[in-house]
DNA sequence: TTTACTTTCGTGTGCGGACACGGACGTTAA
DNA sequence: TTAACGTCCGTGTCCGCACACGAAAGTAAA
């Protein structure tokens, strides 16, 4: 039953150290006028003394303001861009005491130059701090390298670029996201079961989210050997034309009738889940990724199996609240953080959803 | 692009009202020596102006001290408690600029005397807020019962008791995650296959976490119509007696061949994946709950398939939160919050071990 | 020795609000 | 009329810190 923080202010260390509070906080602050002597006679107590400085009191009489800007894709409800958006406001309501503004940049991610256009307004803001959602791999670059010229520190969330000196990344491992899905969908599968893989053309420069997780599928084919008791297929769809989407699902389950498992990488998991539900096939387990309304409708009905999903207010939340310690706080943070792999089923969605 | 929050101070407030800040200063604690035609003036600007305080300065000007206290089981290294500690430790350190101290009482969590004992002594504290780990039924009714005379509040984690008034109560609801389990584990199996259940002997009032994860399991067989296609099994091993726990495990394993699957309803699965290790039976998979160190050990080596897992820290630091939110930001809370239910395979512990 | 800088230092004010104290004013009874 | 008391209100101080300004001390040039 130890007694913790003996309440240190800055009064009691100019005492300690023989000097006056002025000089204390041009120590703590390295504003400099400091002589040697000083310099070492408050260094000296600040050793000895664990002091933490009021938070509180630090932002109450600071007259620094912060403007961060969210730069990420414009977005309908309930979607996963929409959940991102939610963290920023969580955010922004948590710390608008600290003295930080934050304001919300949106871009089409389906169409580059809205994005250049976005990110040009962005940076003649000069704003303190930037977090950027990578859609577009080159003209992040750009941004990323003209935000650096100008010390302006940034984050991504859901992709990362590594070349860049970013302050922290939040988002899915997105390869291991793949290997949960093939062995929650592959593992109890008989000899010679058809899996079919789905795939979406996307125009447009994309992230490489959906990639590295087929690849992660494959890597637990290979590891368990399955390549020879499975039968693999795949098939391309559009990325807007439903009706001939569902032909090519319709073509592709009459020429191989013992399809028992469909995987597709991205979030249209639902419309898949519409299709084959039209078409009567319903035998096959059907696996997806994301926390979309309509994903969770399907999941509720049995219609999905699974839903591999990430908590994305919780990457925005996390990138704004680490920006803030780094700037504001001056806190250790870590780089690159790895959000987790949520399983979700009919059976638990339902206390997921409960959670902020 | 609006601009949020025009800050607006009590210093406004009473130039608009035309009364004083001290009269809005009584206004808003209600702490009387109002007539009532200031009364009205101020809350009409109240009304019309959205005026949030800053609780930074509010906290730091506020002599109010408050102290909590936390009442859960001692424990050991790494196990459920201990995270639980975490999570308190957090809180203590996030909310202690904000005048709150935390300490912590640990009972006995076999021993109904110590727990007596100890909420005695916190009891006599009188402390602001108390949050409670209800292990033992009746004795923790006595203690809420005296908390509610004297009107001081307190909160639930892990379990939870409907008689009383708390504030919140953070927790797994273990009826749908024995559902849970039995889901992952049994869907898969094929007909006639042997499922064993591991059940633990305890002494004293124990929570019934374990028996609602237990009819969560077979309501799930009910609903499924699963009872005439498995042979279920159950052992009751000893609290504390490994070599006999190790025999009863080989006996029946030995009278039942086919045995698919094992699980047990509490944490100590680690503690079967030992003697299945030493008895050289690894052909069954095996089911259990909770992140203790060990039991991840098991799962990274494949000899536990499924960790079902709550997330202790949350449970605790959630609870510390929204009693400071109630107390001294006088926000609007839900009362009861279950934490979700996470199932953790060998290829997802890592990313959800790296969260905090 | 005086003047002109430069380096170092101390203090005062304010951030937004809590709280105490004492003063102004009104009411009642002597 | 005045003493005694109650109601209502305004102001001042402080919380712990940031930051600016001006003073003091030290140094170099004239």
């Amino acid at each position: 039953m130890k007694e913790i923080n003996p309440k240190i202010r800055i009064k009691d260390i100019a005492i300690l150290a023989g000097v006056s509070e002025g000089t204390v906080d041009r120590v703590l602050h390295e504003r400099g006028d400091v002589s040697a002597k000083s310099l070492e006679a408050v260094n000296k107590v600040l050793d000895e003394i664990d002091y933490t400085p009021n938070l509180l009191a630090r932002s109450l009489a600071s007259k620094k303001q912060y403007r961060f800007v969210c730069l990420f894709p414009a977005h309908q409800n309930a979607d996963y861009w929409h959940s991102v958006d939610n963290g920023f406001t969580q955010a922004a309501r948590e710390f608008t005491h600290y003295n930080v503004h934050i304001e919300k940049r949106y871009f089409n991610q389906y169409d580059v130059f809205s994005f250049v256009e976005v990110s040009n307004a962005v940076f003649e803001q000069k704003p303190d701090a930037v977090f950027i959602a990578p859609i577009f791999r080159n003209e992040t670059l750009e941004l990323c390298e003209k935000l650096t010229r100008e010390d302006i520190p940034f984050s991504f969330i859901d992709s990362l670029i590594e070349e860049v000196n970013f302050l922290t990344y939040y988002g899915q491992n997105s390869f291991q996201s793949g290997y949960i899905a093939a062995k929650l969908s592959l593992s109890s599968l008989s000899d010679h079961a058809q899996v079919l893989i789905v795939r979406t053309q996307r125009k447009g420069a994309v992230s490489n989210q959906t990639l590295n997780r087929y690849n992660g599928f494959m890597q637990f084919i290979n590891d368990n050997h399955l390549a020879g008791h499975l039968e693999l297929s795949s098939v391309e769809i559009k990325d807007n034309d439903e009706l001939a989407n569902k032909e090519s699902i319709r073509n592709i389950f009459e020429s191989n009738n013992n399809i028992k498992t469909v995987i597709t990488f991205n979030s249209r998991v639902h419309q898949l889940a519409k299709h084959l539900e039209e078409l009567n096939l319903t035998d096959a387990k059907l696996i997806g990724y994301d926390l979309l309304e309509q994903n969770v409708a399907y999941l509720k009905k049995g219609a999905i199996s699974f839903l591999i999903a990430q908590r994305p207010e919780n990457q925005s939340y996390f990138t704004v609240r680490d920006m803030c310690r780094e700037l504001i706080f001056k806190e250790k943070i870590t780089k690159v953080n790895y959000v987790p792999i949520d399983i979700l089923i009919k059976e638990n969605i339902e206390y997921y959803l409960e959670m902020k």
